[in-house]
RNA sequence: GUGAACGUAGCUCAGUUGGCAGAGCACUGGGUUGUGGCCCCAGCGGUCGUGGGUUCAAGUCCCAUCGUUCACCCCA
């Protein structure tokens, strides 16, 4: 028994109904980061397996357990892009990005694979907008950035966002801080779970992410991160969070904030709606001044941010945003009888070819079936032609709203109807 | 990778202590030989996720498996 194929675990299918909030969300993005001054750049889909290994790091999760990763015919190690930083960083890079002017500023809406058990808001292809800004130490980039992504949540209409930062020190700092940690929690090894004991050894900061609560209670009294930061670390950060409230953007400092991704220095922050569930996380970012030299570029700045489409889209469908309706036709060509089908067919050519959108039968609806389809379609206009219009050199123009009808010519209903559309806005976002 | 709940028509769901598979919506036609929205009538549509088992008999009970959902880990 075949069995019905169905998309992938942890993949959807975006069914036309669902498209214009969609495009609705990325639109807007897109409109914000070009009013932020930043440019679109598009990576491929898959990339070279060690840029992610040396990029994101081989101690993240992401690398460890995540990514779909395959040989190519060529014998080729490549992985589906598991996330947006690292690809954008290698195209800096290869294109010799550094030779402008800088800052670099670039944007990107992107899909991300990551093999994952999916749950509310989390799937194993998913979508981010994210951007990315090369090229300078200035703490009002990072301030900017996350700016950005606020001013893109604040236009969406999302409520019940907090915003939350941290500073990760530099690789001047951070040693010292990581060291402190891993003595910490080997102090406390007793007390604190397997996992928490493991991360001691590979990446210390991450038993801050632990939920267990033994592990919370272990870590009160921990070493924080604040405390650690070098004399020009504690200064940038400070300069981060005057120019957030420049901008008159809330935050609350989080020291127990660690990102996922290895590459993070200085900055980190983190947006999350009271909306979503689970996975309160709907956007983040930070700062990444090491990346660029790692993956073999010149030493570099950077800092951005990565938000989650579906994420965003869930936030919207349970707020009170209002999303544009979707286009509907400007009118519906109907045919009393098989001889007109010809006149119909020839009449939405004509008027298709004037950039008029109309639709028509195809599937020899009765009378009544195609009105009621025009109806449906939320077309402004029906367009009938019978036996008495092609007798006549005339066809019906019925206005759908008012059910106000007249005979016409031809040329005066294609003229009357685009006038119509022509006074609309630009239907479909 | 782990745990729990749930899989019946395109969609949302009902289906009693095991006893002939149902409703609403949607879709098509008719009521109006050429006129939509409201209304009425009819029709279309399901091997009950899949595979085993128990039973005279399984949508219903048992086992397995796949999938979905939510949660853990972690992240967007």
């Amino acid at each position: 028994m075949a069995e019905p194929f169905t998309a992938p675990k942890g993949t959807y299918d975006v069914l036309p109904d669902q498209q214009p909030v969609r495009r609705w969300v990325i639109a807007t993005a897109e409109s914000v980061f070009q009013r932020y001054g930043y440019r679109r750049i598009d990576t491929p889909t898959f990339e070279d397996t060690r840029l992610f290994h040396r990029g994101v790091g081989d101690s993240t999760d992401i690398v460890r357990k995540e990514m779909y990763t395959f040989e190519d015919l060529g014998g080729r190690s490549m992985t589906l892009r598991p996330e947006g930083t690292a690809p954008v960083c290698r195209a800096y890079v290869e294109h010799g990005m550094h030779t402008l002017p800088q800052p670099v500023k670039l944007y990107y809406h992107a899909p991300m694979f990551r093999y994952e058990q999916p749950q509310s808001g989390r799937y194993r292809q998913h979508y981010q907008l994210g951007v990315e800004a090369f090229g300078s130490q200035s703490p009002e980039l990072d301030a900017e950035v996350v700016g950005v992504l606020a001013a893109l949540y604040k236009e969406l209409g999302l409520t019940g966002i907090v915003l939350k930062i941290n500073s990760m020190g530099c690789k001047a700092c951070r040693p010292g801080y990581s060291a402190a940690m891993r003595e910490y929690l080997t102090a406390h090894t007793g007390e604190i779970c397997g996992e928490c004991r493991e991360r001691a050894q590979l990446n210390p900061l991450r038993a801050f992410d632990c939920k267990v609560p033994g592990c919370k209670v272990a870590l009160q009294d921990a070493p924080r991160l604040p405390d650690h930061l070098c004399p020009e670390c504690a200064e940038h950060h400070a300069r981060v969070k005057a120019g957030l409230e420049a901008q008159g953007i809330e935050y609350v400092e989080d020291h127990t904030l660690v990102r996922g991704m290895d590459y993070y220095t200085r900055t980190t922050f983190e947006f999350q709606s009271s909306l979503l569930g689970a996975q309160s996380g709907i956007g983040g970012g930070g700062r990444y001044d090491d990346l660029v030299a790692a993956i073999g570029g010149p030493e570099t700045p950077g800092v951005g941010f990565g938000t989650g489409v579906e994420r965003i889209l869930l936030a919207v469908s349970r707020s009170a945003t209002e999303v544009p309706a979707p286009p509907a036709p400007m009118a519906y060509l109907v045919s009393f009888g098989e001889e007109a089908r010809g006149a119909v067919f020839a009449l939405a050519h004509e008027m298709r070819s004037q950039g008029v959108p109309v639709e028509l039968d195809y599937v020899g609806r009765s009378p009544k079936g195609q009105m009621k389809q025009a109806g449906r379609t939320g077309a402004r206009y029906a367009v009938m032609i019978g036996e008495a219009e092609i007798a006549a050199g005339t066809v019906a123009l019925r206005d759908l709203a008012s059910g106000e009808e007249k005979q016409v010519a031809p040329g005066e209903a294609v003229a009357l109807v685009r006038a119509a559309a022509a006074g609309t806005p630009a239907a479909g976002v």
